[in-house]
RNA sequence: UCCGGAGUAGCUCAGCGGUAGAGCGAGUGACUGUUAAUCACCAGGUCGGGAGUUCAAAUCUCUCCUCCGGAGCCA
């Protein structure tokens, strides 16, 4: 039986078509009714009169209510008077399932209300767009690195060893030994780079930071390519590359969402590449040229990196940082053992950083050294040693984080709303 | 963890020592072009929990809980 879909309504004109989905809302007259329907791909106003739908059909409007499951039947056509441009005039209305009081109204709601009841407000058109956004922004991600010989290199959830410090570790317990959920699947990336040349591993990362702040996640979603033969320079070619399609994607494919969601398109058209490349040691700069007491050496914090990106209309790539404040992994610059060869890719309009990435260490004997710097042990770390045992390598790559760019993208003031189901410092449910 | 704000009807809020309120939503009725419809009628409450002050507490005090905003923390 052929399904018909309401975003594809264009295509139906003339026909008679059977719509399903829900009541979105309705209008309810003497001898008219209108319903809109939504069905998950687009919302449809069906016309219901005495004189085109059977009796049945018609006394519907005295039991259903807002989000009702139902079925209507009838002739698709254009409609100027209609919010989408076309209706339906309904010959038969069938209701699948009555709903209750729908908690959701059109009026206003406070946040804790509606992410208390997050699993019915990923109905309503607002959420509806982000959610669509965001699967145009993770299918952009797939095809940019599938379309470039990169292989998908799927890594552990359950680690043994952390990547980013231990205080952000969510411990579990793993039949008896202690586990830790992934915050980065970049040292299983670097021994699939040695084995494949250009890898990506895509997949949910688990911070346990005590954050509470608009740009911060419990569980969120990381890209991470990883690539042999790759020096800064190039990592940065990359990650300027692979920004500027996601944005060019969802300007190409979802501009009627981001017009729900009242965002300023010209801010993502003015996103050009190249894109600016900054020293850390430049950066520190401008804060000072704005006023920012910042001494060389210290991290960016929230308002630093607002400043900064606030230079630029593109993203902005700080490369660089004094590498006292960087991971151990990173390589050190060869003409400054202070700097690390680590870049951060920093939003615009102050959304913040969205990537973070360096060239590895690739000597082992440097390595080892910092790894005991950080008080572990090469016993620890020994499969990731064996990497550089076993024909060294120059790579590198850099993490993407998907809600920060859904958050950017689609202009939100919080990074909760980027993600179906949440997870917070306060909330676990739903 | 710190600073600030808030918890009153299904929702958003007003009331701030003296009879528990409004708008929206729900319900009932009218309407053949509605877009957050309009109009009429109507139901709806352990004022976050506990303790205290007072003749009297939604209102003042203490305490706990929850949420929000910011800071810190955080590739």
């Amino acid at each position: 039986m052929k399904e018909y879909f309401i975003q594809h309504a264009k295509d139906y004109v003339g026909k008679t078509v059977t719509l399903k989905g829900w009541a979105y809302s309705f209008r309810k007259g003497g001898k008219i009714w209108f319903l809109q329907l939504r069905d998950g791909t687009g919302v449809m106003q069906c016309v219901v009169t005495k004189f085109d739908a059977d009796e049945a059909s018609f006394e519907l409007k005295n039991v259903i209510t807002q989000e009702t499951s139902v079925m209507v039947t009838g002739v698709i056509k254009e409609e100027p008077r209609s919010p989408g441009g076309y209706e339906i005039l309904a010959s038969k209305v069938e209701v699948v399932a009555i709903a209750e009081e729908y908690p959701i109204s059109k009026k206003e709601h406070g946040i804790d209300f509606l992410m208390n009841n997050r699993h019915l407000w990923l109905r309503s058109k607002r959420q509806h767009a982000i959610i669509r956004i965001r699967h145009t922004i993770i299918k952009a991600i797939r095809d940019y690195f599938d379309d470039r010989d990169f292989t998908l290199l799927d890594t552990p959830i359950f680690q043994q060893a952390a990547t980013e410090g231990t205080a952000t570790l969510f411990e579990t317990d793993y039949f008896g030994e202690k586990a830790y959920l992934t915050q980065s699947g970049q040292l299983y990336g670097e021994a699939g780079a040695a084995a494949f040349g250009k890898i990506y591993c895509f997949g949910p990362t688990f911070r346990a930071e005590k954050s509470s702040t608009r740009r911060h996640l419990t569980e969120f979603w990381m890209v991470e390519p990883e690539m042999a033969y790759c020096d800064l320079d190039m990592d940065m070619d990359v990650a300027e590359d692979l920004v500027f399609y996601i944005v060019s994607q969802v300007l190409e494919h979802r501009r009627s969402e981001l017009e729900t969601l009242e965002r300023d398109i010209s801010k993502l058209e003015a996103v050009q590449s190249p894109f600016p490349r900054i020293s850390y040691t430049d950066a520190v700069k401008i804060l000072q040229e704005n006023g920012v007491e910042f001494e060389w050496g210290d991290d960016f914090g929230g308002g630093d990196e607002t400043i900064i990106s606030n230079q630029f209309p593109s993203p902005v790539m700080v490369h660089r940082y004094p590498s006292a404040i960087k991971a151990f992994y990173m390589k050190r610059d060869p003409e400054n053992e202070k700097q690390a060869m680590a870049l951060d890719m920093l939003a615009p309009e102050g959304y913040g950083e969205i990537i973070g990435g360096s060239q590895r260490e690739d000597d082992i004997d440097a390595l080892i050294s910092r790894i005991k710097a950080d008080g572990a042990t090469e016993e620890d770390y020994s499969w990731y040693l064996d990497l550089r045992r076993y024909g060294s390598f120059p790579h590198s790559g850099f993490g993407l984080g998907v809600e920060r760019v859904v958050s950017w993208i689609c202009g939100l003031k919080h990074i909760r709303e980027t993600i179906p189901f949440p997870r917070t410092i306060s909330r676990l449910n739903p």
